[in-house]
DNA sequence: AGATGGTTCTTGACGACGTCAAGATCGACG
DNA sequence: CGTCGATCTTGACGTCGTCAAGAACCATCT
C-alpha cells in the first residue's frame, strides 16, 4: 500500500485534490504541483494522466457536469407538476453551485478547459436536457408564450448569473438594509418571476 | 520620448496592455511580464505601479465597471418609456460584454481581484444603479408584482448569465438547427420575457 | 525461475513566471 | 550645481508547467 508506484486510482485522487486546491486557492491560485503534493505523488504525476493543466481541469469540469446532471435529476424526481419541478431544479442548480464550488468555478471557463472535449459536451448537454425537458413539460401542460429553447436558455442564464453574482448580491442586500437571504431562497424568487413571465396570459 | 524613464502615462498604458493580453491569452494565460513586454518596459515596471498582479487586474476591473456604467447611461439616455429603456440597457450590457471582453472577464472574478477595493465597489454600484433606477421607474409607471431589488437582481443575473453562457448557447442553437442569433437579439428576447413576468397582471 | 515488455510513477532539467531588493536615471527645487 | 523624490531597470530567488529519461512494478511468456 506504501508502494510509490501503482497507486491504484491516482486519476480520481488527483481530481479530488484538484477540487480542493481550487476551493482553497481559487482557480487563479491553482497549481499542478500543489495538486501532486496533496495527493502525495511526484510533481509530474498529474502530467502523466492528464497531459497538462488544461487536461486535468477539463476532467474536473466533466465531473462537475455529471454531478450537476445527477443533482438536477434527483431534485426533480417524483414532482409531477412541471412548474414545481422547475422550481426544484432551480434550487438544485444553485445548490450545486455552492456545494461544489471547485467544480463550478471551472465548468464554464472556456479559457481554462477544452470546450470541444467530447465527454464535456455530452455531460453538459445531459445536464441542460433536464432543464429543457421540464420547460417542454410546462409548455405542454400550461402553454408557453415563448419558444421552449428561449425559455430554457433564459432560466439557465438567470440561475448561472445568480451563482456568479451571489456574493455581489449579498453585498447589495447589506447596503439596502435587507435581511440576508439564502441563495436557494433567491433562486425560488427568481424562478417564480420567470415562470409568471413565461406562462400564457393570466396564471 | 525615447526616454526609458518617465514614460508619461505608464499606468494607463499598462492597463491597456493588460486588456489586450487577456483578450489574446485569456485571463488564465495572463502574465505581468507579457504586459510589460507589450508596453515596452522592464518586467518589474507593472509591480511598481500596481503592486502585484491582483492590483493590476483590480484596476482593470474598475475601468471595466466605469465603461459599463457609461455605456448603460448612454444606452438609456433619452428613452422616456422605462420598459423600452430597460430593453436598451439590457442590450447595452451584453454589448459591453462582447466589445470589452478583456474587462468583462475580470470584473466578477473575486479570486483574481480585490473585491473590497473601494473604487471597485463604488464603480460597480454606479453601474448597478442605472439598472435599479430603471426598474424603479417601471414600478412607478406600470406597477411591479415583485420587489424592485429582486427584479433588478433577476435582470442583472439573467444578462450576466447570458454573457457567460453565450458560447454554449450558440453551440446549443447549432445542435437544435436554429439559425444563429446575435447576443443582442437574445438579450432583447430575455428582457421581454422578464418584463412580462415582472409587470402586474395583464400586459 | 528468469527474462521481456508495457504501464505507472519518479527524477532531473529547462525556460517562464511573480515578487522583492538594490541600483540607475530623470525632473524639480534649493 | 547639488539634493531629493519619483520612476523605472537590473538582478536575484523560489515556484511553476512541461518534457525527456529512468526506475519500479505487473503480467506474460519461455
Amino acid at each position: 500500500m506504501d508502494d510509490p508506484y501503482h497507486h491504484g486510482d491516482l486519476p480520481n485522487t488527483l481530481r479530488a485534490a484538484a477540487v480542493e486546491v481550487i476551493i482553497d486557492n481559487g482557480v487563479g491560485g491553482f497549481s499542478l504541483r500543489e495538486v501532486a503534493r496533496r495527493a502525495g505523488v511526484s510533481h509530474a504525476a498529474p502530467g502523466y494522466h492528464f497531459g497538462d493543466v488544461r487536461g486535468l481541469l477539463t476532467s474536473v469540469a466533466v465531473e462537475g457536469f455529471e454531478t450537476l446532471h445527477g443533482e438536477l435529476v434527483a431534485a426533480g424526481r417524483g414532482i409531477v407538476d412541471p412548474i414545481e419541478r422547475l422550481h426544484a431544479i432551480g434550487r438544485g442548480y444553485v445548490r450545486v453551485g455552492i456545494e461544489h464550488p471547485g467544480h463550478c468555478q471551472v465548468i464554464f471557463r472556456n479559457d481554462l478547459i477544452d470546450a470541444d472535449d467530447e465527454r464535456l459536451r455530452s455531460a453538459g448537454l445531459a445536464a441542460y436536457g433536464v432543464l429543457e425537458s421540464t420547460i417542454a413539460d410546462i409548455d405542454s401542460v400550461y402553454g408557453l408564450t415563448a419558444d421552449v429553447t428561449d425559455a430554457a436558455q433564459l432560466c439557465w442564464s438567470a440561475m448561472q448569473g445568480l451563482v456568479e453574482l451571489q456574493s455581489k448580491l449579498v453585498q447589495l442586500d447589506g447596503l439596502r438594509g435587507h435581511a440576508e437571504v439564502s441563495i436557494e431562497e433567491r433562486a425560488t424568487r427568481f424562478s417564480s418571476l420567470l415562470v409568471s413571465g413565461l406562462l400564457a396570459d393570466g396564471n
